[in-house]
DNA sequence: AAATCGGGGAA
DNA sequence: TTCCCAGATTT
């Protein structure tokens, strides 16, 4: 879609009466959220790398138990990674929480704790992104930029007909320049969070209530009876199985071995109970596996429940085992062993908290 | 432009 | 099952 094209979708729309409709019903009728409370820009910004492709349902509990550990820039950016790391357990996409201290640090130095009000500061920071920086500029600090998230493009693809497919990185380009034409000057925090809220709880995926709607008078897909067929979107491709085994390695203290990944890829930084991919080895050498990258003596002891995980990209089915060492005196190779009780201190993703809860039921 | 990076809830 | 959520970064 071209520039001139945009312009032929707005010939006919009224923007002020729009952009008064829209943030009319927003302050009537937005949600009592934690991050609403003030125009703190720390506390925006934590709340909207949370919110990335994440519920709001799923962030206020973190949101809250995480500004009570890291209320301000200062405290965050000196607080233990691992703690940070520890306080995202369960939210996911981890490297959010890692970006974020970097940047807070960065913040704290840089600019004297001062969260950075223009574009170019903003952008520089880890983890802010075209989304981020609008949301923070529009909402911390009332400056008209877009701030386009997959609520806006669904919103927008219904209200103006726009027929891109919105799964193509090139077309959050088209609805940042509807924003730049429709918003409000006067307003743009709640214009901007008004487009989000519409589509949290109006303007909907499946099935979008337009009866109820505020703009629904304004609506090209509602006049034209197409708002189910938009946005139109691209299906992502399916995920790829790896099968592991996962051993749950105890010692003569009742002890489990546990062991940090990488600090780059997929978890990055979190712990976890031993595991190798099914291919890398049959499964009557497991124990001779074990004996060679940690090496210990283990006795085969019982099969646990299987566990089965779903990332973005791929799927984990884990056979657990449950082994017990003969030789408590060996050398260790790498990892460390860990009283039940304590595992609850370090960062696990979740297919792991699952063997833990295992581990804990079976006692 | 496409792939990577988590987890959960709704339909 | 499939979708997709207040996306950013890396390849």
């Amino acid at each position: 879609m071209k520039e001139n094209e945009l312009q032929d979708l707005l010939n006919d729309f009224n923007i002020t009466k729009f952009k008064n409709d829209l943030i009319d019903w927003f302050e009537m009728e937005q949600r009592i959220l934690p991050w609403r409370e003030d125009q703190d820009p720390y506390k925006v910004w934590v709340s909207e790398i949370m919110l990335q492709q994440t519920k709001v349902d799923t962030v206020i509990p973190y949101f809250q138990r995480f500004i009570s550990k890291f209320p301000t820039v200062e405290k965050l950016a000196y607080a233990d990674e691992q703690e940070v790391l520890k306080a995202w357990e369960g939210l996911g996409y981890y490297s959010r929480a890692r970006n974020l201290q970097h940047a807070v640090r960065e913040v704290a130095e840089a600019y004297n704790g001062k969260v950075p009000d223009n574009p170019e500061q903003l952008a520089a920071l880890k983890g802010v992104g075209p989304y981020t920086k609008g949301a923070i500029l529009s909402i911390a600090y009332d400056i008209p930029e877009p701030a386009v998230d997959g609520n806006v493009m669904r919103v927008l693809s219904r209200v103006l007909r726009i027929e891109e497919d919105i799964a193509k990185p090139r077309s959050r380009r088209i609805f940042e320049a509807a924003v730049q034409a429709l918003i409000s000057h006067e307003n743009p925090s709640s214009f901007n969070q008004g487009l989000m809220e519409l589509g949290a709880l109006i303007c909907t995926p499946k099935s979008p209530s337009c009866m109820l709607c505020p703009v629904q008078t304004h609506c090209k897909a509602f006049r034209d009876g197409v708002e189910t067929e938009l946005p139109i979107k691209s299906k992502a491709k399916k995920q790829k199985r790896i099968g592991y085994y996962a051993f749950a390695i105890e010692n003569d203290n009742n002890e489990y071995l546990i062991e940090q990944r990488p600090d780059t890829g997929l978890l990055a930084s979190m712990w976890q109970f031993p595991m190798v991919e099914k291919h890398e080895v049959d499964e009557e050498h497991i124990l001779t596996w074990i004996q060679q990258v940690y090496g210990l003596s283990v006795n085969f002891d019982k099969k646990l429940l299987p566990i089965k995980h779903v990332f973005s990209h791929v799927i984990w089915e884990m056979d657990v085992i449950h082994v017990t060492i003969t030789n408590s005196n060996a050398d260790l190779k790498q990892g460390r062993f860990v009283d039940l009780n304590y595992l609850e201190k370090y960062p696990f993703p979740v297919p792991h908290q699952k063997l833990v809860d295992q581990l804990n039921q079976t006692r």
